[in-house]
DNA sequence: CCGGAGGTTCGAAGGTGCTCGTACCTCGTC
DNA sequence: GACGAGGTACGAGCACCTTCGAACCTCCGG
């Protein structure tokens, strides 16, 4: 439990649950966000500069699932929230789940125009 | 659509969403049927054959979504009915996915403290 | 100091998912 | 033909998920 200021409560990564996880990744909104965050490269990122289509109380259900599902590392700070990957820890539990799954949402979303296989 | 005789009807390989495999797969009880498949080798199992601790009517429900996930196809033959893994189509659509599923799965099963062979 | 942007909490509504029991069907077997 | 194993269809209960609005909080900037 980091009890660091400003970071909320996740779990340990040891009791985060494989079902919990494809539920998580299993809602488009949350897929999308997580996709923006693996193609960002661990860069930490502002909680309101992702263009979700849904109220502000929807949103902070979001990050509770992200957080919980054991994904994402939020950090309160002053006037805003950031999220951050746990990439490293995650593929060490989770090995080439974030990748393949962005992979295919990465195939899916391209423009149409170099989706191979239709 | 294959109307084969006994052959219940499951959606276009292209149809599939990445959000219904991902919500298909979060259970366990699915998953631990699609796990057993993977390992089955692409072989044809009866779908009495596995030891799930429900219901009749709830294992019809869970062949379902399975199936309108794009996950199995399913054959009805006299007395009962079999499944058998989508397995290359499946893995046209979404590369990946299910090895890495499965295997994250198998580590996880494992007696939880041998470092299993990765 | 006041206003607004960003967030959380709460309660409620609507939908969906998992579960079951019951009823019913269809084979294969005796 | 009767019976049982395997399955489906239907309805119900219950829990959870997603969504929202309203109220409230905390900062930063002017």
């Amino acid at each position: 439990m980091s009890s660091m200021p400003g970071e909320l409560p996740i779990p340990e990564m040891a009791d985060v649950d494989l079902g919990a996880v494809l539920s998580a990744l299993a809602d488009p909104h949350r897929r999308a966000v997580v996709l923006e965050l693996v193609n960002g490269g661990g860069t930490e990122r502002a909680c309101s500069s992702f263009p979700l289509p849904i109220a502000k109380s929807t949103r902070t259900h979001h990050w509770r699932v992200l957080r919980e599902a054991g994904l994402v590392r939020q950090r309160d700070a002053g006037n805003g929230t950031f999220v951050r990957l746990r990439r490293d820890e995650f593929d060490a539990r989770f090995p080439g789940l974030l990748d393949v799954v962005a992979e295919i949402s990465a195939a899916g979303i391209s423009t149409a125009g170099s989706a191979p296989a239709r």
